[in-house]
DNA sequence: TTGAAATACTGAACACTGTTCAGTATTTTT
DNA sequence: AAAAATACTGAACAGTGTTCAGTATTTCAA
């Protein structure tokens, strides 16, 4: 290993500290928490020394970002062992939700939250979205070839399908769905889900 | 008008200067700017003088939150003139979307901001979004009337209706539509719109 | 008229935030 | 031994929300 590769391999360790680190506080004590000072503290370095391996603080944002699309993935992965792809689908729209309500801070930053898409707005547009919504559209796609959404685009009708989910999990953890009485607050989401199901399964 | 009354005026005068100069600074400078030192600079007072008006930012945040609903009502309120509550829906998805694009920081702090909604979570829940969805509630319970949507349930379908667009939006507003190609960029939103009110027009 | 009470307001502090930069050790190279 | 490169930091800058003791000013009863 020459000199060079050695200098990198020393500064992706500190990048992979500080990331460790910045990962913990925003699962343990929640994103307002993530501050440059708590991740120094908490590697025992400067919040100066931060600086030297990362661009500024969006720039952590966005690896915690690419990070909960990793865990997405593997959270989703198990949908492969389904065969038919239109309940391949559905089920990959209930995973996504359940996502939601499990790790609503990594939803939040996956899809709301600003910070993470400020960093690369110029880079190569926004990998990780793309990469998932490319799975969505196949999954259309073959629902397609399987005669189904006939005089849809797929494209689209991934778009439309994604909005309505994301919608309907963004309203939930922004606490926009308190208009319904108590008694309907469990199954309202459900119930919305499911009937955007049954007008799917008959386009 | 007794003293007790006349307190409350002055009172209510104080309240109102505070949010005519958060609105102003809101509007002008950008939601992160609206700080309770920039008030208090603009109002010619002390911050501290700020907290004997209200409890805290947010108290603030979510008067602005109602009149972000204000204008809303305002933007939409002609849409009464179209006979036709098909239409009539339609064009209220329309406008909603415009307004989102017209007034992105209205938008925020109405539907994807916390803030606001952390002031009255133990109140009476959300009186301006429980007004802005009965409004569509009837709309949607008129075209039921009109023997649209037969196999659907009317307040669940609002709900749909309502997370569909919004997702549409809070993508667009979010930076998260970035994955599509440049040229699709100006087109994909409509075309995901016009593709749902195609499908909502067969039901 | 005088003294007490109520009112309106603020300076200064507390505990934070992201970020920058001059300066300091330490190590490596010449 | 001197020079250069590396790794790191203290301290400061400019900002944030929030609290509270203290100060004028006005009101009001004795």
């Amino acid at each position: 290993m020459g000199l060079k590769e050695r200098k990198e391999r020393n500064r992706e360790d500190m990048r992979a500290r500080i990331l460790k680190s910045a990962h913990k506080i925003f699962v343990d004590k929640g994103f307002d928490d993530v501050s440059i000072r708590n991740i120094a503290v908490d590697i025992e370095y400067s919040p100066a020394t931060i600086y030297l391996y990362f661009k500024d603080k969006n720039e952590i944002f966005y690896a915690l970002h690419t990070e909960a699309f990793r865990i997405f993935n593997e959270y989703v992965a198990d949908l492969v062992s389904i065969k038919d792809p239109f309940k391949r689908l559905v089920a990959l729209g209930r995973k996504f939700m359940a996502f939601a309500r499990k790790y609503p801070k990594y939803y939040d930053i996956m899809f709301i939250t600003m910070a993470p898409m400020d960093c690369h707005l110029n880079k190569d547009k926004w990998p990780e979205g793309t990469k998932a919504h490319a799975f969505l559209e196949g999954l259309v796609a073959e629902c397609k070839a399987n005669g189904r959404f006939k005089k849809l685009n797929a494209q689209i009708l991934s778009l439309t399908i994604w909005s309505f989910v994301h919608g309907l999990c963004s309203l939930e953890l922004q606490n926009r769905l308190r208009i319904y009485p108590d008694e309907l607050q469990p199954t309202i989401t459900r119930d919305s889900f499911e009937q955007f199901v049954k007008v799917l399964g008959n386009l």
